[in-house]
DNA sequence: GATGAATGAGTCTTCATTCAT
DNA sequence: CATGAATGAAGACTCATTCAT
């Protein structure tokens, strides 16, 4: 093994450790989730994880650091389209097209950032807040593109239907709330 | 002491610790409330809280009873409005007024069926899903007297609005979110 | 068991504790020695020493406050001598007394000041300090009541001696260093 | 690099090495000192340690070997004194001298000596007695020198003096106590 | 029923030591 | 020799649950 390679395998072991502990925050929430989760999920032994992560507070930020970068990359795709309803339009598709995972987990951020919410200490609730700002200010800008006089309201509009389909979804276990919701937020946004 | 007065005390302590249970919970969440946290709250001996509830999840199960006797209450009252419009429109009234606890808790109901929809076993997400398809019921119930084509469907946008503001105003720590969407929400209520 | 015996036999086991903690740490170190050694010793099981003392900190607090009552005990007794010098010569000769224990683990007091000081937090080092004033202040008394012109310097001597001898008789391995240092001091208190 | 350049610098390294586990584990204490430390003071690679110390345990037996070599420069220098008595003088003085450091973290050797003989095994202790018999031994001959009949016990009545003042002074956080002992002893050497 | 105390399984975290290159 | 990374054995602490009166 090459020294890129090794360095290149180090950093694949903390992006698997990062994107572990996204996924298995997201299915069984912080609390419920465990060091050892993680650690299983990603294939790594349970004390090799605090070389990459010194406590279980900095794998949660890391998994909000992951959904920033999935959101990053969606809304980086978007912007390739030229029109900003249809970057809307698309968005809520890709919501709806996560509607099993919604159904049985919940929105990532949105289930994240509630949970993180009940916590007094370690900011993690701010930087979760922070990352529901980042979707909403995407969103809203796409609203001042289109003319829109209210961006911001409108952005949350838009950002809590889809949080509060996905909770729905998630507590019927029902994906076809996502699917009929989403269906109406698309005709809204083409009647704007 | 009489064996009713005895029965009452006991009855008031089962009372106290439920009420006990729905507000630790609602503020520090499932996970990080202790049996040990309600029986202060309700001011009851930690050995004595087993007499009421054999399980955690009972004392859980007991926190969803009380805010579905809450929602009972709630809708019950608004029941008396002749106008089932009103009737909607001042139950989002109440979620405006509840703005404050919002922006530090979320919705009661809600960050409760988030977390515990991210467990498998108990049947407690069942029990939250539940209360949830309560609330939508009576909303859908308001729609249908409204004469609505699809009241299942407004219900659904309606309290999915609820969550979402509430989750949005909780992770951004902000109760004047809960201020404009409800005020949208009314006048959308008066333009159906 | 009626009330009055569960309540000792609890004060029984807080004080096993205190003990048990005094003496391990005074074999073993704070460092060294594990809650579980601790427990070991008083016959507790682990998971109850934390209902008494909830931190590792507390317990060596404790080991500390037991040190003190026995200092107190010590000195009460003394107090009864009728002359200063016969307190401080009788003093001596405890140390004497104790010179096995001395060659094995220390002063106790010596050995967990030397240790504590190493932190930097918690406030155990300040404790430990005390715990050495109260020694040299009754000390200080004595002298002082010999009429000496400046008791303080006097019990610094003393009772530097004696943890000095204590230091090296436990890094020697020598018991007789006790002996015979302690007999330098007693005539050194009678040449006073 | 030529292979000479090599050698002196692994020969640097574990110098550097050496000063660093004699200076950290005197602030720390040997428990509470950890590998890193000790590589992170001497600027060296953690993993690279073990190509010099095989353990923990080899380290700390070479702080206790650079305390004996800062010894034997100590000792030496004053042996160049020509009257025995100035050598004890300049001792003494040498120890009033280094009173913040005794303030702040005790003797180095009698601190270490502390603690290592809370062990049972490795043979720690036995090294850190040593150490002490080696000055102990140094002190006896320049009262041997000077005539005295007991110079043995006199030689513990001063390093114990000086443990004694050092963990006063440690314990007190008061550097002064080794300034006023020190004056005392150096009074008592004038006055044999 | 009432209560303080007891129990032990589970979790996070640290760190000496070893390994692969 | 050099080095970052790997490993696993502790150890402190928490807490749901049970027990003895």
């Amino acid at each position: 093994m090459t020294d890129s390679q090794r360095v290149q395998a180090a950093g694949a072991k903390r992006k698997r450790l990062m994107a572990a502990a996204a996924q298995v925050v997201h299915r069984q929430g912080v609390e419920r989730t465990t060091i050892a989760d993680i650690a299983r999920a990603a294939d790594v032994p349970v004390g090799n994880v605090y070389y990459y992560f010194k406590t279980k507070d900095e794998l949660v930020a890391a998994a909000l650091a992951e959904h920033e970068r999935r959101l990053q990359l969606i809304t980086g795709e978007l912007d390739r389209l030229p029109d900003p309803r249809d970057r809307l339009k698309h968005l809520v598709e890709g919501w709806i097209s996560q509607r099993d995972e919604a159904a049985l987990y919940g929105c990532p951020t949105g289930t994240l950032a509630a949970e993180l919410d009940k916590r007094e200490q370690g900011g993690l609730d701010v930087a979760a807040g922070n990352l529901i700002r980042l979707l909403l200010d995407w969103v809203a800008g796409q609203f001042r593109e289109l003319g829109q006089p209210d961006p911001d309201a409108l952005a949350v509009t838009l950002v809590g239907a889809y949080q509060g389909m996905s909770l729905l979804a998630n507590a019927l276990r029902d994906p076809e709330i996502m699917t009929r919701e989403g269906a109406r937020l698309v005709a809204w946004l083409d009647s704007l």
